[in-house]
DNA sequence: TGCCATACCTTGCACGGCAAGGTATCTTCT
DNA sequence: AGAAGATACCTTGCCGTGCAAGGTATGGCA
C-alpha cells in the first residue's frame, strides 16, 4: 500500500504455482521461465526472483531438474515438474478461485451504485 | 508454497484494499471489519492484521477515524475512508482485474487439454 | 583484446499478515 | 460478591516471499 509495488505484493504466493503451470505443458531452463514470466503480464521481474524459488520448488520435491549440456551453447539447467507438483498446481487452482472470487465478489458489492441487481 | 498457509500469502496487499472498499459504503469499527472481512470468504484470520493495517491506513491518510462514546456501549473508534482512500482503492481495483487477470489467462492456457481453442 | 549476451547463482532488505498476548469495561451466571 | 464471558481496543515478534543488487563463467563477435 502506498508504495509504488502494489503488484509486487500482489504476487506474493503466486509466482511459484505460475511456474509449476508453465512447467506442467514442458520442461524450461531458469532463464526461460524469467522471459515468459514476464511476457505473461505483471507476474514477475526479476531473476533474483526465480532461482530461489526454484530451489525452494526443488526442495519441497515439486520440480525435478537436469543439466542440459550442449557444447554449442550454454550449459542450461532444466526444470521439469512432478506428480507432487501437479498435485500442488491443482490445489492453488482451487484456493486461487475462490481467493479471487471472495475478493472479486467484495469489490463488485462495494461498487459505486449505478443499477443494483445483487444475488447472493 | 508447502506451508499449510497458501491463502496467507494471497492476502499480502489485498486486505487493506478489502478494509477501503468496505468503509467505501459507510463508516466502520474495528471488530466489525474483522468479522465482516472473516465472513466474505477467505480474506482475513485475525484482529493482529487489521489493527495494525487500520493504523497504517491511517497514517497515510487514506482513512479517518473518530471515537463514538455512547453510554450504553463500549467506546468505539470508527474508520471512514478519505478522498485519497478511495482514490486508491479505485487504484486497486484496475491493479488487481489486471493482475487476476494475468493469472487466470497463464492458468487457463497451462490447463490439462481437453479441447483447445484459444484465442490470443 | 575487449565487450556484450546468455546463463547460472547468492545476499540482505522490506513488507505485510499472523499468532499470541495484553488491557479494560460491561453483562450474566451462580 | 465473585467468576466468567463477551466486546472492544491494542502491541510485539516471527516468518515467508519477492526484489534489487551484485557476482561468476563462457561463448561469440569485432
Amino acid at each position: 500500500m502506498v508504495s509504488s509495488t502494489t503488484t509486487t505484493q500482489l504476487r506474493r504466493g503466486v509466482v511459484g504455482p505460475c511456474i509449476l503451470a508453465l512447467l506442467s505443458t514442458g520442461p524450461r531452463y531458469g532463464l526461460q521461465l524469467v522471459k515468459e514470466l514476464d511476457r505473461s503480464g505483471q507476474l514477475l521481474s526479476s531473476q533474483g526472483t526465480v532461482y530461489p524459488l526454484l530451489n525452494r520448488l526443488h526442495e519441497s520435491g515439486l520440480v525435478s531438474s537436469y543439466w542440459e549440456m550442449s557444447d554449442s551453447e550454454r550449459p542450461r539447467r532444466y526444470y521439469e515438474i512432478t506428480n507432487e507438483g501437479r498435485r500442488e498446481l491443482d490445489e492453488f487452482r482451487n484456493d486461487w478461485a475462490e481467493f479471487a472470487g471472495a475478493v472479486n465478489t467484495l469489490m463488485a458489492s462495494t461498487k459505486a451504485p449505478s443499477s443494483e441487481s445483487e444475488s447472493r
